[in-house]
DNA sequence: ATGAAAGCGCTAACAT
DNA sequence: ATGTTAGCGCTTTCAT
C-alpha cells in the first residue's frame, strides 16, 4: 500500500504542494477555504507526513539522543522519565541508547546519533564517571559536542569544558553523615563504590570532611570501597561484622549496597536500626519497599532529567548556559537510622 | 560547520557519488584501489552518512518502535533490555515511547511512529491488557498493523487477529498455587489486580482451577482484587488480617502487591513465611532484594523481549509467523513460602 | 568497474 | 494567497 504524499494531496485538492506544505506547517497564510479543503483531504486519505523527508530539508529532527549505562538500574528509568516529561511538551522524541557499561558502545552510539542527526545529546554515566578517563575518550566526546549540543549528566570530563548538570554528591554525603552524627553516632563506617569512579572519591572526601568537622576520627578499617551492587553491600557488611570493633552506623555509597548491608546485618541477627544504623544514597524506588525502609539521600532523579533537558534546550538555542547546573540533594529520613545503642545494650 | 556529504567525498576522490555509495553499502563491486582511496578520505574527513537521506531512499529506517506503559516499573526495563539485546545484533535501533498509562499517548505515539517510518512496532501494555477494549481503539491498532509490522507483547486485542508474544500467565499462576498446595496449604487467599484488566481474570481463573483440581474450596472473602501497587498489597493484607478466619497463604497478582503484603504482615507481627506464606508474580529485581526474599513466578522478561523481536523480524520478512508465541513461566522458590503452621502454633 | 541522472517526500526561496 | 522550482543527501537503475 503506497504511502500518500503531499503530491497526492495537492493533486486531489487542485493546489500546489507548496500550499499543502503551508497548511501542514502553518508557515504562511492560506485562505480558509483551501485550508479546510486540504485538511479534509488529509484526514480522508490518512496522510502522514514523512518525518524523514521533513527532517532532511529542515535540518532538524526533533530527536534528543540519550546515552545511559543501564536502563535496568532503577535510577536511570527515573531520570529518563524526567527527560521525557520535559522534552515531550516541546514535541521532542527520544533515542535511548543503553551502553551496558561498554565504552565502545558509547562511541558507537555517539556515531549513530550523528548519522541520525539528533538535535542534542544527553550523556549519562559510563566514561564520564571515571576518575581518570582516557584522553582519547575525552576527545571523542568533545569532538561530538563541537557539532551537536551535548550535556553531561551527573558526570564530568577532565579539561573538556563541557556543559554539565549534576546533583551535588558532596553535599549529599555531608547530609547523610551529619544525620548520623546528629543521631549521636561517633563510630561510623563507609562502604561501597569502585575506587576508579569519581563518585566514590567525592563521597569519601565528603565523608572525611564531615567527620573531621565534628571532630570524629575516621577508622580506616571501616572504610571499605569495592563495588556498587547489593552483593557488594553484603560482602562489605560481612567483613565489617567479623571485626572485633564495629561501627554503630554505616554510610553506604548507594542504595543497593545499603540494602545488601541491611540484609547481611539482619541475617546475622542484628536489628536495624537499633543495633546498627544504615544510610544509603539515591533514593531509588526500592528504598521505601525494603524492610526497614531505607534512610537515604535523594538525587531527585526525575528533576535531574528535566533540568538536563532544559539546559540542553538552552544550548540548542545558543543561549547563554552555565557550565555547571547543580541540583541540591535531599535527606530522606526513614526507618534504617536511629540513635546508637547505649554501651550496655550492645550485642556481643 | 558544514556536514560532509557523498559529493565532497566523490569530488576529493575524483569519482562519482555512485561509487562512493557503493563502497558505503558494499552494494556492487568496486576496484580495490578506488575503494581504499575512498575509505581513506572518508576517515580523514570524518564522513558520517546522513541516515535520514539514506532511509528516505531505501524506504527503511532500521528503527523498531517500542510502546510501553511505564519505564519506571522494573518489569519493563527488563523487557526492553531483551529487545535491545536481540535487535542490536542486526543493527536495529529503538524508539522508546513511554505512555504513562494514557491511551491517547498510545495513539499519538502510533502516529509518530508512522511518520518516522519505523520498520516495526512492539506494543506492550496499556490498552492491550484491557478485558474489554473500546472497539475504536482496537481498530486503530489494527489499521496501523496493516501498514507496519506490529506485535502485541503480553496482551491481546479482541478479534483483531494480531500477532502476539506472551508469557502463559494462566500456567504461571497454576505453578504458584500448586506450590502452595504442595507445601500443605489448604487455606489460600488471592489478592490484587484491577478487575478490568485481563491479567486479573486470567490469574483468578487459574487460581480457582488449581484449587478445584486439588479439591480445595475457594473462600470468596479471601479473594480481593483491587490494584497492582505496593500500597494496594498493604491495604489488601490489612483487610485480610482483620478477618476472624485467615488464610495461611496468599497468592498475589504480582511482586509489588506481594511486597506490600509482606510489609503489612511483618508490621502486624506475623512471621513470613512461618505464619503466612506469600507468593508473587513477575520476578522483578526487587523480589530477591526484599526480606524475606520473595517466592515468585518468573516471566523471563528479558527472554520475552528477545522473542518479541524475533517474531517481529519474521513479520518484517514476511515469513510465516505463528499467531501466538507463548513463553513458559517458571516458579522461583525463595524464602517467602513454607509449609503452613500447625494448628497449635497459630498466632492469635 | 564506473558514471549520469532520476528519484525518495518534503520545505523554502522566489515569483506571480 | 498561491505556484514553480531547486535543493536536502543518499541510492539505484540504466548506460557505458
Amino acid at each position: 500500500m503506497k504511502q500518500v504524499t503531499v503530491y497526492d494531496i495537492a493533486e486531489e485538492a487542485q493546489v500546489s504542494v507548496a500550499t499543502v506544505s503551508r497548511v501542514l506547517n502553518g508557515s504562511a497564510p492560506v485562505s480558509a477555504a483551501t485550508r479546510e479543503k486540504i485538511e479534509a483531504i488529509m484526514r480522508k486519505r490518512q496522510f502522514q507526513p514523512n518525518a524523514l523527508a521533513r527532517s532532511l530539508t529542515k535540518k532538524e529532527t526533533g530527536i534528543i539522543g540519550v546515552i545511559l549505562p543501564d536502563i535496568t538500574n532503577p535510577f536511570f528509568p527515573e531520570v529518563f522519565s524526567g527527560i521525557e516529561l520535559e522534552g515531550q511538551e516541546e514535541g521532542y522524541t527520544f533515542f535511548l541508547c543503553n551502553t551496558k557499561g561498554s565504552y565502545e558502545k558509547e562511541s558507537e552510539f555517539l556515531n549513530i546519533m550523528r548519522e541520525k542527526r539528533v538535535d542534542g545529546i544527553l550523556f549519562i554515566g559510563g566514561r564520564i564517571n571515571l576518575k581518570r578517563c582516557d584522553p582519547a575518550m575525552v576527545r571523542e566526546v568533545v569532538e561530538h559536542a563541537e557539532r551537536i549540543p551535548l550535556v553531561l549528566v551527573n558526570g564530568d570530563l577532565k579539561d573538556a569544558g563541557l556543559t554539565r548538570v549534576a546533583t551535588d554528591e558532596y553535599a549529599g554525603t555531608i547530609l547523610a553523615v551529619s544525620h548520623l552524627i546528629e543521631q549521636g553516632h561517633t563510630r561510623i563506617g563507609f562502604i561501597g563504590g569502585e575506587s576508579h569512579m569519581s563518585t566514590t572519591s567525592v563521597k569519601l572526601r565528603a565523608f572525611r570532611s564531615a567527620m573531621k568537622r565534628a571532630d570524629l576520627p575516621v577508622t580506616e578499617k571501616w572504610v571499605l570501597p569495592g563495588s556498587f551492587s547489593v552483593d557488594a553491600g553484603r560482602e562489605h557488611m560481612k567483613r565489617l561484622l567479623e571485626m572485633p570493633e564495629r561501627p554503630t552506623a554505616v554510610c553506604c555509597i548507594n542504595d543497593f549496597t545499603a540494602i545488601g548491608a541491611i540484609k547481611t546485618a539482619v541475617e546475622q541477627g542484628l536489628r536495624v536500626p537499633d543495633d546498627l544504623s544504615i544510610v544509603g544514597f539515591d533514593d531509588i524506588l526500592l528504598a521505601h519497599h525494603v524492610i526497614p525502609e531505607l534512610t537515604t539521600v535523594s538525587q531527585q532523579a526525575g528533576e535531574l532529567g528535566r533540568t538536563a533537558v532544559r539546559v540542553l534546550r538552552q544550548l540548542m538555542n545558543k543561549d547563554k548556559v552555565k557550565k555547571l547546573t547543580s541540583l541540591e540533594p535531599r535527606l530522606i529520613v526513614r526507618q534504617s537510622t536511629s540513635p546508637p545503642p547505649r554501651q550496655g545494650d550492645r550485642r556481643p
